[in-house]
DNA sequence: GCTATTATGGCACTCAATGACAGAAAGGCG
DNA sequence: CGCCTTTCTGTCATTGAGTGCCATAATAGC
């Protein structure tokens, strides 16, 4: 194990394609798989359909997913992730409601119809037990990062099990604000982004009484 | 739609499985299949094994699971409604820490293995996905219940969003230190059943200060 | 016994998913 | 530019999970 610094021997060959590339492709192939379980449900679509409709071969499409139902979760996982930026611009001295109010988000600029597809998909859910699992565990990968903001916000450790619960117990608040304003979405009930923060405001201080959501002095 | 009081038609041939006959045979399977997957791997075994093993065809073993790694779903539920079934018994006049050191539990007297088979699942599903995925549902599907248990003892409604969120809070932490205890157990860490319940106890109250686990007056 | 209903098994089949191998597409270097 | 190296993608063959279909066994009323 030598410990002498040593300059990267010089790579060769075609590079591996960057995390960003790779992402954006699993996104692309996401919108187009949920599109099509959008129109004609999960299992009237074969894997052959979604690879066609992205202009890929099928053995591609199995390397970049695993099963066609975990399609699904770039889109879930982008979401998801949204939310986690926003919380993690939240300053120390506003609540949690106000940060809601003030960080209004303009809906993803990439693709403005994401949201929508997530949605969709959380809706489906409810009949699809395997969008379901995907969306529950995509929701347990964002418990860490929260376990962080939650452990900046209050001078202790992510480790920590209280710290843990906590991000968990807001995970949990967002996840069934989400859901509800997914079925309201799928029943074709509006619901005003205002709405949404009150709800998840409501949400978490009926949860926590406090412990999240405060501002700090 | 005639109201009239009518005698049910005398059902004729042989009577439906009850449903308690018919989860029993479930749950044997479970056992027979998490035995192998904790032998082998999930990958490693296969449908036909699980079915030789309980001495069914692998045509009848899909008509009770839809899939393989559902098998382990009746070991992971029993689990979690022996805990559901507990926090029912919870009188209002205690603490639930009092409660949970009050109501020790004897380990479900029909299988003494199963309580460990379902921490061992558990603990795989830290590199099993689909394990992760089946453990969530199971464990998200007990919350309407403890939303019930909660919502009785404040006097309020089930479906109200705060008592929602309660009851997933008081689930993630069920969740949290069930997969604390069974990381422990797989590593070789022996964790008593006092220390279980100080730190589910240390959950519940760090993340709700109080709203949750008080005893009532 | 006969008949109705359900549970199970056997068989063929579909298709999601993987392994193996062969080109194609990037790079660096002489 | 060729040449080499590495990665990406496609084609083919194969496995195995899961289903439909039909026959048979089991249970229950008549």
């Amino acid at each position: 194990m030598t410990t002498v610094a040593e300059t990267p021997p010089a790579p060769r060959g075609r590079r591996p394609m960057s995390e960003r590339r790779r992402d954006l492709q699993r996104l692309e192939i996401s919108r187009e798989a949920v599109r099509l379980f959008r129109a004609q449900g999960l299992a009237a679509t074969s894997g052959e359909q979604i690879a066609e409709g992205v202009g890929l071969s099928v053995r591609t499409l199995w390397r970049y997913f695993r099963s066609k139902e975990s399609c699904v979760e770039p889109l879930l996982s982008q979401s998801s992730a949204a939310f986690v930026a926003m919380l993690r611009r939240w300053p120390r001295d506003r609540s949690l409601e106000e940060h809601l109010i003030a960080d209004a988000r303009p809906s993803s600029p990439t693709s403005p119809g994401d949201d929508e597809a997530a949605l969709a998909v959380i809706a489906m859910s409810r009949t699809e037990p395997a969008f379901r699992a995907i969306w529950l565990v995509v929701h347990e990968r964002s418990e860490p990062v929260l376990a962080e903001v939650i452990a900046d916000r209050l001078g202790r450790e992510p480790g920590e099990l209280a710290v843990r619960v906590q991000a968990a117990t807001l995970a949990a608040a967002l996840r069934i604000t989400t859901e509800d304003y997914a079925v309201a979405l799928a029943d074709g009930v509006a619901i005003t982004g205002e709405d949404m923060v009150a709800r998840l405001s409501e949400a978490v201080r009926a949860a926590t009484h406090g412990v999240i959501g405060e501002a700090l002095t």
